[in-house]
RNA sequence: GUGGCCGUAGCUCAGUUGGUCAGAGCGCCGGGUUGUGAUCCCGGAGGCCGCGGGUUCGAACCCCGUCGGUCACCCCA
């Protein structure tokens, strides 16, 4: 293989977000941030790199994600160390670390990391949105944390979702309704596929969301987590659906649904898009994880918090149509047939001025310097040729709409050129 | 990590049973006489057919490997 080819390629699961596509990505980290922190949530950076414990620990030594997945390694000091694979347990840990007072919203954009074979929609470097909310075990806060990534998925224009719901209790009636599953599936077992057979003691509940028919059938009537909760998780649970239907958050209760980091507890969600063909059709999920901050060497301190993955909500956008992202256009663009000198200083007298101005490089023909003007979907063509440069004037044409060109004097171009832009439409493209 | 499919110009793709098969559309660049874009017309640049090896007189087309993508599994965002 060339040099060529073996460098010039982002790493196998890894893409570049470049112009216009960066347009949207902007777009929605704006618009998640003006939603979050609406709800009292507030940014918080945190390296994308920790101590493998930080993850180890939470998210757990048997899941996947730990076991399989990480991308760790070790740094000239010997510490080993672990790019992110998600974004919460990160986050906790910076709140043991500095014990910011309770409650404690923080919400997060940053890349994750896993080690998996890459496909459409799943990458080995990823990007998700996040909130984490430590403090309350309020279930109103489970009902507003769950509220706030389904209004968000509506505020793009996602309607072709589903949320769906369950309740994995707490330490007070985990163990006991993990045994009555285990020996409801012991009398099953040479039902289960082999992968299930084997992990049967491990963890029993993964057999419960096993895709293939003969686990299905085994578990079909599986006791639910849901109808085996203690007295304290049971009224949890019922006030957080209460509070959805208030809320009129559609959701549906998956006895099935089992996340697959070890931290949760009480509630879990999961949000689908309908809309995407594959596999990967997970757009966000997220639950409770009351014991999570203790494990990090916290004082005991509920949380709960939900993730989203950027790639997957854009690919739903596409597949639904909607969230489509004007990318920006100058407000003027400056045609410079006359030696360059115009083009070069009105175009930073123009910014300096506070709007955008673009132009042609390289003493290019009018005609492709209008080509160049027409492809940046500028406004307003600002024109020096010759002429004007004899008469020290520049002559103003609307490129989109309505109106004449006209000739002002370089003086009072940056004046014309705002009053130009303020009596033009807002929406060039509705003309 | 396991298995199936795929890999031709910047993009989307054609390329008959291996022998003018290196092409089209879009995009890009230039031109259509005297200074005005998005339409139209003409012209041009651009690819060692992912990469490496093999079979053959000869391979983009066959075989092996490798890298990458894609789909399913696993798992998840």
């Amino acid at each position: 293989m060339s040099d060529k080819t073996l460098v010039a390629r982002a790493p196998s699961g890894t893409h570049d977000v470049l112009w216009p596509e960066s347009t949207r990505w902007e777009s929605l980290l704006a618009l998640f941030a003006v939603h979050v922190e609406r709800a009292g949530y507030g940014l918080a950076h945190t390296p994308i790199f920790e101590d493998v414990k930080v993850f180890r620990r939470g998210i757990g030594e048997g899941s996947d994600v730990v076991g399989k997945e990480m991308y760790e390694f070790e740094d000239r000091g010997g510490r080993t160390l672990a790019l992110r694979p998600e974004g919460t347990a990160p986050m906790v840990r910076a709140f043991v670390q500095h014990r910011p007072p309770l409650p404690w919203k923080a919400w997060y954009a940053t890349p994750a990391f896993r080690y998996e074979r890459p496909q459409a929609g799943r990458y080995r470097q990823h990007h998700q949105l996040g909130v984490e909310a430590l403090g309350p075990s309020d279930a109103d806060l489970d009902v507003e944390v769950v509220a706030l990534a389904d209004t968000f998925f509506r505020s793009l224009g996602l309607a072709a979702f589903t949320l769906r719901i369950n309740s994995m209790g707490d330490d007070s009636c985990r163990p006991a309704y993990l045994e009555l599953l285990t020996a409801y599936l012991a009398e099953r077992r040479d039902q289960l596929c082999d992968e299930h057979r084997d992990r049967l003691e491990a963890n029993p509940l993964r057999a419960l969301d096993c895709k293939r028919d003969a686990c299905r059938a085994a578990t079909d009537g599986a006791p639910g987590f849901a109808e085996h909760l203690c007295d304290e998780c049971d009224a949890h649970f019922a006030r957080v659906r209460q509070g959805l239907d208030a809320q009129q958050v559609p959701y549906v209760l998956d006895h099935r649904l089992v996340r697959g980091f070890d931290y949760y507890t009480r509630t879990t969600f999961e949000f689908a898009s309908a809309a995407l063909e594959s596999a990967q059709n997970g757009i966000g999920g997220g639950g409770r994880y009351d014991g999570l901050v203790e494990m990090l060497g916290g004082p005991p301190t509920p949380g709960i918090g939900f993730g989203m993955g950027i790639e997957r909500i854009l690919l739903a956008c596409d597949a639904e149509g909607v969230f489509a992202v004007d990318p920006a256009r100058p407000d003027a663009f400056v045609v410079d047939t006359a030696g360059g000198d115009h083009a070069r200083d009105l175009t930073a007298a123009l910014r300096a001025a506070g709007m955008s101005a673009d132009r042609a490089y390289d003493d290019r023909s009018m005609k492709a310097q209008f080509k160049a003007a027409d492809k940046s979907g500028a406004a307003w063509v600002l024109i020096v040729g010759p002429d004007e440069a004899a008469s020290g004037t520049v002559s103003l044409r609307p490129l989109r709409g309505t109106g004449d060109q006209s000739t002002v004097p370089v003086a009072e171009v940056v004046d014309a050129v705002r009053a130009a832009i303020r009596d033009t439409p807002a929406d060039p493209s509705a003309l």
